[in-house]
RNA sequence: CGGGGCGUAGCGCAGCUUGGUUAGCGCGCCUGCUUUGGGAGCAGGAGGCCGGCGGUUCGAAUCCGCCCGCCCCGACCA
């Protein structure tokens, strides 16, 4: 068996959690409070989801641009709602070149403000629309409480800002943009996530709507995975932003705008990993299949090498990310714990022994036995056992997210069991903020989500028994 | 911002209560030999402004004061 260095899940996640992060080389703390340094393991699994949505976004008629990292203070305060949402996590720069500035500049915590503020000389008539744009960047909130990629003051993402003619186009370009969303989690990520709506108190500062998609961690807790905002006329208004439509008349624009970022690189760990540490999707994983080497002489690790390489030749010519661990200092075993930590999916292992019978021991990091393979079996399968481990790790989230989800039809039950038991908890809620609160305060758990498409639940609200207008899904979340 | 904790080698820690030669231990690192199918063994070696500033004292990692930083719990949080 191998030696575990990781605390338990069961026994400390939040613990067990910081660990595999620095032990497998994801990332480590910066030199700053809330600032993180993203470590090259943690990288390529950033750019391999970038990657997966790049590609959507492409699909879907968008391009990429880059705006500043700097805007004036004042562009910032035009929208109410936007600038009160935001204010305490803002940071400002109020000096450059030795001197004080004479308007401070704000460091963007997203980029409504600039992007709009700019939209309003790039659109004019109904023939500019729709702008479908989006930019890859670093944002800033000043957070007090900061985990590695679950919330950094500084953190990595994508923001796409979208303009148009009508409501309806904005609206289903918010929606279009949330089932991107989705299908990149579950197909890429392997995380079942609840596409859904927000509670207004849970809007996004200045949108009119904001969705998401949720997902459920190991120790039952929940976790926003992205968002999308339906922003109505809010940002034109307020950067008067207007066109000329088909009738000659000046009418605002649409907005939308959308979010991905490094957190789900905690999503990701938080998902899928076990004890052992990471365990990450073929999809997203750097490297797919680690192949470590077993020799006593030299005249073995020449054999072993040679098949070695020749087998991950074969493996890289069928498009599958491998690696020859072929490192002297370390020894077999501690190679395999250390690919286990890092998440590899799977592992071949070739020795004297499979040299001499042509066939090579693969070891699947979503578990079951190891098992003796003739070597062209194990290359012209390999593909398909990478897609089973991808779909292994999503059923297994989806058996552990089901299990973790309850029906509750009244408060008392409700308060009891989630104090007992986390996870989702869905109920009928009558749509005010009175009740909403109260449950947060008595659960500390607060809605996550509500179905896209309003849907009367058929049973009195949880909390106050008026009629239930809604169908809310609780949990307590990061 | 409130409550608690911690700063000693790259990492994890002991030493401090009761001040006193050259500040220790484990892991890691370097060299050599032996090893290699689940985290190797032996031998030798390198590595320290004891968070910072000030005070007490013949003498401070150790006692006192102030400051800085980080972590945990809470409040807050697209």
């Amino acid at each position: 068996m191998a030696k575990n260095r990781l605390p338990k899940q069961s026994e400390d996640f939040p613990a067990w959690y910081v660990e595999v992060v620095k032990q497998a080389g994801m990332a480590e703390h910066g030199l700053v409070k809330g600032m993180q340094i993203i470590k090259p393991h943690g990288y390529a699994i950033w750019e391999g989801m970038q990657r997966a949505l790049d590609e959507r976004f492409k699909a879907t008629g968008h391009e990429n641009l880059y705006f500043p990292l700097l805007f004036p203070e004042s562009l910032f305060a035009a929208e109410k709602d936007h600038v009160e949402g935001f204010a305490p996590e803002v940071a400002v720069v109020t000096h450059g070149g030795g001197e004080k500035l004479e308007e401070p500049l704000v460091i963007r915590p997203t980029s409504e403000a600039v992007i709009w503020s700019t939209y309003a000389t790039w659109i004019q008539s109904y023939r500019d629309l729709p702008l479908l744009y989006n930019q890859w960047c670093n944002v800033l909130r000043w957070e007090k409480r900061t985990r590695l990629f679950l919330r950094t003051s500084e953190f990595l993402w994508q923001e796409g800002h979208t303009a148009h003619a009508t409501s309806e186009e904005a609206m289903e370009e918010a929606l279009r943009m949330l089932e991107v969303y989705r299908e990149v989690a579950e197909d890429v990520l392997a995380i079942p996530v609840l596409p859904g709506r927000k509670s207004p108190s849970e809007r996004f500062p200045g949108a009119e709507e904001t969705f998401t998609i949720e997902g459920l961690m190991r120790d039952n807790k929940a976790l926003q995975c992205g968002t999308s905002h339906f922003l109505g006329q809010n940002f034109a208004k307020a950067y008067d932003v207007q066109f000329l439509n088909q009738q000659g008349a000046l009418e605002y624009a649409w907005a939308t705008s959308w979010g991905f970022s490094t957190r789900m690189i905690g999503a990701l760990i938080m998902t899928h990993g076990d004890d052992q540490g990471l365990r990450l999707p073929p999809a997203l994983a750097p490297v797919q299949v680690a192949i470590v080497p077993i020799y006593r002489s030299e005249e073995e690790h020449a054999l072993v090498i040679e098949m070695s390489s020749k087998i991950r030749d074969a493996l890289a010519g069928n498009g599958i990310k491998v690696r020859l661990d072929d490192r002297d200092q370390h020894r077999p075993g501690f190679k395999f714990g250390e690919w286990e930590l890092k998440g590899v999916p799977v592992r071949m292992e070739i020795g004297p022994r499979d040299v001499e019978a042509d066939q090579v021991v693969v070891a699947r990091r979503t578990g079951g036995d190891k098992e003796s393979l003739p070597v062209a079996g194990a290359i012209a399968g390999m593909a398909a056992m990478l897609d089973g481990i991808q779909s292994d790790l999503y059923d297994e989230a989806t058996a552990l997210r089901n299990a973790n989800t309850h029906e509750v039809t009244d408060y008392a039950s409700f308060v009891e069991g989630i104090a007992s038991e986390s996870g989702y908890w869905a109920g009928a809620w009558c749509g005010r903020v009175e009740c909403e609160q109260k449950a947060a305060t008595d659960t500390k758990a607060t809605i996550r989500v509500l179905p896209v498409e309003r849907e009367d639940p058929g049973a009195a609200c949880l909390v106050c028994g008026r009629p239930g207008v809604e169908r809310a899904t609780w949990a307590r979340a990061y």
